[in-house]
DNA sequence: CCCAAACTTGCACTTCCGGCAAGTTTGCAC
DNA sequence: GTGCAAACTTGCCGGAAGTGCAAGTTTGGG
């Protein structure tokens, strides 16, 4: 992911990754629910305080990927120069679900998959989802001028969260239409007004 | 709130309530990350067990009033025959602000302001939210019509949860504007395209 | 080579949460 | 009203989460 680092900084990158990777494999063989922290620690070699270090709580390991993509798309749009608004969030969400919706073989639809039903898993992710609006929030806020600015602003990032949020979750219960497509109709939909 | 319940029914309303309006007067006392579930049981007079059979988690009860506002909304909407749906939903949702306005003298903000900080009480609030969005998503799929239903209805659901969510936050942040009118602007904005 | 800062780990403690079984209350039919 | 079944409450137990603390261990830099 990053390079330059230190030895330190490499290797908690490392434990960081062993201990989503050891999450999300138990997660996929007895179900989400029946995973202990103590089984995830011991699957990745640490002891199961050095998981409390690194995870708040054990949904938070589940979405250490996403929570990585999504700052990701932060760091692009504070780069983006951009003219419209709009356009640079859905382009800069286009490329990242089109790498998500790539490499999906791997983990990410079976992992949703299994989180489904758990609520208690549903709102952590929700939980992640909106962490990251109040971020972006604070980052459109600084482009968007004129009377009602931070409200504006604020409905912009909720309407932009909300595309991602309702097309990804439609398309893993209807995976007939591709991610990026789907993303496409649901952005067109909601773009707001008044931007 | 219901009438005509048999006492059985009328003991557990009571018990509900007795339960939400404990938590919420010693979270005000010593602040919601300071209040264990057995205070609450002891406060309302009834056994730690008890609690966890009311409501399956501490969190839960803080939102209690809001989860029964947000059920009367969808009666509300599922009986109104109405033609335009987002009108429909619209002027559900200032009924119902302009009452949650109304009593907010009582305990909405303060229990607001409260719960504001802690991360983890964001992620059950926005649960609960998500809990309604479900079966508004439903009630609308049973009105919407034509290609792209279900999807439509989806983003339908998601906008006007977006403008509810969005609305209450951005007037609490900034109460200077009534919640009506901050519902009625940011309604405006995110009212979705393709209805 | 050595020291300070950073990181890991075990331990103790509080809290949460659900199963179970015994006790109590309610609704209902007679 | 009496009695019974279903519903509800409660205490007890155990597993798991999450956090502060104080050792031990590793890393980075002088």
């Amino acid at each position: 992911m990053e390079e330059n680092l230190g030895l330190r900084e490499r290797k908690k990158l490392a434990t960081r990754m062993a201990l989503y990777e050891a999450a999300v494999r138990l997660a996929a063989e007895r179900g989400a629910e029946n995973v202990t922290i103590d089984a995830i620690a011991e699957a990745a070699g640490v002891s199961r305080r050095t998981f409390t270090n690194y995870f708040a709580n054990k949904e938070e390991v589940f979405y250490y990927r996403d929570a990585y993509r999504m700052r990701r798309l932060c760091a692009a749009i504070r780069q983006q120069p951009g003219s419209d608004l709009w356009t640079v969030l859905t382009g800069a969400a286009l490329e990242l679900l089109t790498e998500a919706y790539r490499d999906a073989d791997t983990s990410w639809i079976t992992q949703r998959r299994l989180l489904h039903g758990d609520p208690n898993h549903l709102a952590h992710q929700i939980a992640a989802y909106t962490a990251i609006e109040r971020e972006l929030a604070g980052e459109i806020a600084s482009r968007v001028t004129g009377p009602g600015a931070e409200l504006r602003a604020r409905v912009f990032a909720a309407s932009f969260m909300t595309a991602m949020r309702t097309s990804v979750q439609y398309w893993i219960d209807h995976p007939e239409t591709s991610l990026p497509d789907t993303f496409r109709t649901v952005a067109a939909m909601v773009a707001p007004k008044g931007s």
